[in-house]
DNA sequence: GCTCAGTTTTAGCTTCAGCTAAAAAATTTA
DNA sequence: TAAATTTTTTAGCTGAAGCTAAAACTGAGC
């Protein structure tokens, strides 16, 4: 069975909503693919039919499994198309997810698997999202906690953003923060909940919380 | 005004029409485009409202300057994808074509500009047709004529080809000819007015006149 | 257990891009 | 030139995927 690229985003909306809150309502399904709930409606219909969803009026939709492997492969696309914007073409973390919205719904497993030889099956996208495999397993991120949950004088590597739009990520680097950076938690100040973060070079950041609850890290012992 | 990827096809459909034939019949685009005379009356007339064509009833099609412009980006774009396809992800070079129709419709300039310089601003495609620049000028290829038009005893090399059927590239891989291969017309053969061609090496390939008149060369006096 | 606010569904409409079948125009043939 | 053939257009239909407005359902608070 073909899916068109409109039915193929309602997946991915779906599994996106599974995946954060457990169920996928329809209006949350609507402000996902910037449709009316009305139109939601309509197409869960036609995916229930067609095998990729279970859906029983009022009660929200589940993924089958078919459907869950179509969210996964395009989420694959999605990630490694974002991979090849960045590394190969040099654009920017921040611009690159509108176009790779529309690759991830080009040509089939061939091309994509040629892709991910080509930039040497990668683990991550640019943002630290892990690029699920050709056989649609997501390894998921070791250890990662949001930078807000550090305590003071913890060690920590960013890994990954909570928020990928293009404001928060040109924010991130404004404030010179990027994946793969090292920094230690100097101090938490009370009055605002910011925080102070310095790297090994000395180079201090003020974070505020806000930030610090949608960047993702690792911790490190050293 | 955005032009859907439908719209975008038709416009390149009325280009290689006018470049061929200088005429772009209802009937010829239809078979383009592959769809009924009926549907291509229809939108000649929306492409006549958008300002991309010249449209009289029963006249044919003939593409405004905006038109052509628009034609030319988007050839440039699907054979700059398919230098992708072939030097980065490895494709034979008959099985580009459909998935550079796809490719072609997403993104803008900047996409396709960033690629350009990643290739490394290719001149050709893998099939020797020449890739406009990003100001849509296309240089046309330097004296390439049919190899059919050879005269024995001529040197030439293999610049492209006139077919770029799947069924006629593999027909090419089995015979061993490439683009910018090398060789010398040996003979003409009355009976079926094929013709053998000698490689530096000495290996000889007999060729049919139908191969022949498919082939672009261009004749080198050494 | 009822009411009411919020959510979801239904009903009916719109646009896009195709289709078929029949009418009209153009072109070829005799 | 007139008839026959081919090409193009018109008219009306279909299926996606969206929309609005109104009706129906759900769940929370009283």
């Amino acid at each position: 069975m073909l899916l068109s690229p409109s039915q193929e985003n309602y997946l991915k909306a779906i599994y996106k909503l599974q995946e954060d809150d457990g169920i996928a309502t329809n209006q949350a399904l609507a402000a996902m693919v910037e449709a009316t709930p009305a139109s939601v409606t309509n197409m869960l219909r036609k995916l229930t039919d067609t095998g990729y969803v279970e859906y029983e009026a009022y009660q929200g939709a589940t993924l089958t499994s078919a459907g869950r492997n179509q969210a996964v492969a395009l989420v694959r696309k999605h990630r490694l198309w974002e991979v090849f914007l960045v590394d190969k073409l040099q654009y920017d973390w921040d611009a690159v997810h509108a176009l790779a919205e529309e690759l991830e719904h080009i040509g089939g497993d061939e091309l994509i698997n040629r892709l991910d030889a080509f930039l040497g099956h990668p683990g991550f996208d640019p943002h630290g999202d892990p690029i699920p495999n050709a056989k649609g397993v997501v390894r998921a991120r070791q250890h990662a906690i949001a930078a807000s949950e550090a305590l003071v004088g913890g060690r920590f590597v960013v890994c990954g953003v909570k928020d990928s739009s293009s404001l928060f990520l040109q924010h991130l680097d404004k404030l010179n923060i990027a994946l793969g950076k090292a920094y230690t938690l100097k101090e938490c100040l009370e009055f605002d909940r910011s925080a102070v973060w310095t790297e090994q070079g000395g180079a201090c950041t003020n974070v505020s919380n806000e930030v610090a609850k949608n960047v993702l890290i690792q911790l490190t012992d050293a």
